[in-house]
DNA sequence: GCCGTCACG
DNA sequence: ACGTACGTGACGGCA
């Protein structure tokens, strides 16, 4: 990395020009000045930090570096002076900014796509995001804002938004002067930003993943975010209250049960009354002073009192009411009748996406109470959900990494993958694999992909970890490839500080080579589970790309609402099921080229749990 | 703000 | 002997 960077300062660029455009005789000298160019940054000022919620407050340009303009429209502070006409700007902005010839620069682009689309203004050929350059440098959470990159890349410090907005509501009650300089430097050193992290991405070979995958990503999860997924209120809003009622009344019997009132969400107060007044004992201790109440632990003393089976029961209903139905039905927007997700592109380690406000990719699957929760995502009247989901993706990718015999066998004979390992593993013919040994042989394959040790098995197989040390012993010898793969991986790494993908994503490994046995450990692992999460990643981000170019040539009007990691959800007009399925199902097992085949399977209904 | 807990892939 | 399964987001409690 660059190290002779400036030191902190207030230092500011030399001959900036930055103007604010108040007239239509200096729009159009704008928009003669712009006439020509093949790059332009752009940022635009708002109401709100949430996208689909935002409105437009002021629009920033920069397509040289030093030279900004600001146009103010919403300003609504006393005194503010009159600004240009929004429909009137969007229409002389037009041109430009829907133009694929003209390269659209900007720092988190998405926000700024979204605003503007509800405008009825479509960015097109958003070419460069700062903030996903600077990720795919070094992905590591909350070091890609622009002020972070400034500082970083130009040795400037930008004035915060917070210093800027102080204790105003919005942007639009702050003098347009004061945000005009703020929104210039945006768009100027946006712009200038690029021209820093574009010569970076091409010496660490990220350009490729960049202009090929993460970029093209960009529209299609800020259509997505526009989309949003139909939500049943008449659903949720009766079983919120079933469930509060529920809630209700399990506490008190638990109250009666353990013979005293308590605070039942809190662990620690739940832990003093199971461990110190009912005397009952747990199987593991705590850091913090007090014993874990988890699951895991309440499970193994469930016999043990009669209380314990009504507080998991409790956690259960809780869990359901408070972390999903309410705050599902409080994100439903009252305009759309809809749940606007948001992607966050640049939220992992691995190139995985995130999803927040709500979090559609945590929504329950797994219990019959849970489960019934998906019902409330629906289809638009005339159409249906149309669910898409790679079966095994990351075990075929590890078969296609370490070339491993009996992997890549299993999956192209599409072979029951884990009854496969278990005929292996247990040395067993394969008619008396039975149900114990397939989940044994699930949880070691499990196991391979999170960077395996003795001790995460145990606790995975509930087994000691002795034995859970041979059972990873009898695997590798049964599968010398995927031993081989790890150690290559491990020793690569350990020589090189990184990790790379399949197309070239690299993350860097700091632990690798520590003293701590611990820390050591942990960067092992993530080591071999990288490559694995991080290509099942762009995987899928290269099919949606073609599903999505696919979409436009035949013009179809089906909408990509969900991503959920290996699943894409789709709202499908009954018209176009058939062709869809087909598309889909093309781009998915064609989306890239490996020793192994793909394989998705799909559903149709009329809610996510049936299309699931 | 951090912790414990728990939902998903 | 060490002591955690990988990657996330979000809640309520507590300091």
């Amino acid at each position: 990395m660059n190290n002779k960077l400036p030191l902190i300062s207030d230092k500011k660029p030399d001959h900036v020009d930055y103007k604010t455009i108040l007239n239509e005789n200096e729009l159009n000298n704008l928009i003669k000045k712009i006439s020509g160019i093949s790059e332009i940054a752009v940022d635009t000022e708002t109401t709100s930090a949430s996208p689909t919620r935002a409105d437009l407050v002021g629009i920033s340009l920069s397509f040289k570096e030093g030279e900004a303009y600001y146009i103010p429209l919403a300003h609504r502070y006393t005194k503010a002076p009159k600004q240009l006409d929004l429909p009137m700007v969007l229409e002389r902005l037009r041109p430009v900014l829907e133009n694929p010839k003209i390269k659209k620069v900007g720092q988190n682009i998405k926000y700024d796509y979204i605003v503007l689309k509800k405008t009825g203004l479509e960015i097109k050929d958003m070419n460069f995001d700062t903030m996903i350059a600077s990720h795919l440098l070094n992905p590591v959470r909350g070091e890609h804002n622009l002020s972070h990159l400034s500082l970083k890349h130009l040795g400037y410090k930008m004035l915060s938004f917070q210093e800027l907005v102080g204790d105003k509501e919005t942007i639009a009650d702050i003098e347009i002067d004061k945000v005009a300089h703020y929104a210039c430097e945006d768009a100027d050193f946006t712009l200038r930003l690029k021209n820093k992290l574009l010569p970076l991405l091409e010496k660490e070979k990220l350009d490729k993943i960049f202009y090929d995958l993460e970029m093209p990503l960009v529209t299609i999860l800020a259509n997505m975010e526009v989309n949003g997924i139909k939500v049943d209120k008449t659903f949720l809003t009766p079983l919120l209250k079933d469930l509060k009622e529920e809630i209700g009344k399990m506490s008190e019997e638990i109250y009666t049960l353990t013979k005293e009132r308590f605070n039942l969400n809190s662990p620690q107060q739940l832990s003093r009354i199971l461990f110190k007044k009912l005397k009952l004992v747990p199987a593991k201790k705590s850091k913090t002073g007090y014993y874990s109440t988890s699951a895991s632990i309440l499970e193994e003393i469930k016999d043990k009192h009669p209380a314990i089976e009504k507080i998991l029961e409790y956690r259960n209903i809780t869990k359901l009411a408070d972390g999903f139905v309410e705050p599902l039905i409080k994100y439903i927007n009252p305009k759309t009748g809809r749940i606007h997700t948001s992607y966050f592109q640049i939220g992992t380690s691995t190139g995985r996406l995130a999803s927040s406000d709500p979090n559609l990719q945590n929504i329950p699957i797994k219990g019959t109470r849970g489960k019934n929760l998906r019902k409330a995502f629906i289809a638009e009247k005339g159409h249906v959900l149309c669910s898409a989901d790679y079966s095994q993706i990351e075990l075929r990718i590890m078969a296609h990494f370490s070339k491993d015999e009996l992997l890549i066998r299993a999956f192209k004979e599409e072979k029951d993958i884990h009854k496969d390992t278990a005929m292996h593993l247990f040395n067993i013919p394969e008619e008396e694999v039975s149900e114990d040994d397939r989940r044994k042989a699930k949880a070691v394959n499990f196991g391979i992909i999170y960077g395996i040790s003795s001790y995460g098995l145990a606790q995975g197989m509930g087994i000691k970890r002795e034995k859970a040390a041979e059972i990873i012993r009898n695997y590798f010898s049964t599968h010398p490839g995927v031993k081989k793969f790890i150690d290559d991986t491990l020793e690569d790494t350990r020589r090189k500080g990184f990790v790379t993908t399949l197309m070239g994503r690299k993350r860097k490994i700091t632990n690798i080579n520590s003293e701590n046995a611990t820390l050591r450990f942990q960067a092992e692992r993530e080591t071999i589970n990288t490559p694995i999460q991080g290509t099942a990643a762009e995987v899928i981000k290269i099919a949606m790309i073609k599903i999505n170019d696919r979409f436009k040539e035949f013009q179809l009007k089906t909408r990509m609402l969900l991503q959920i990691h290996d699943e894409l959800l789709f709202e499908v007009g009954k018209k176009e099921i058939e062709v869809v399925t087909g598309i889909v199902k093309e781009c998915m097992e064609n989306a890239v080229d490996l020793n192994i085949p793909l394989k998705i399977s799909t559903g149709i209904g009329k809610n996510w749990l049936e299309a699931h």
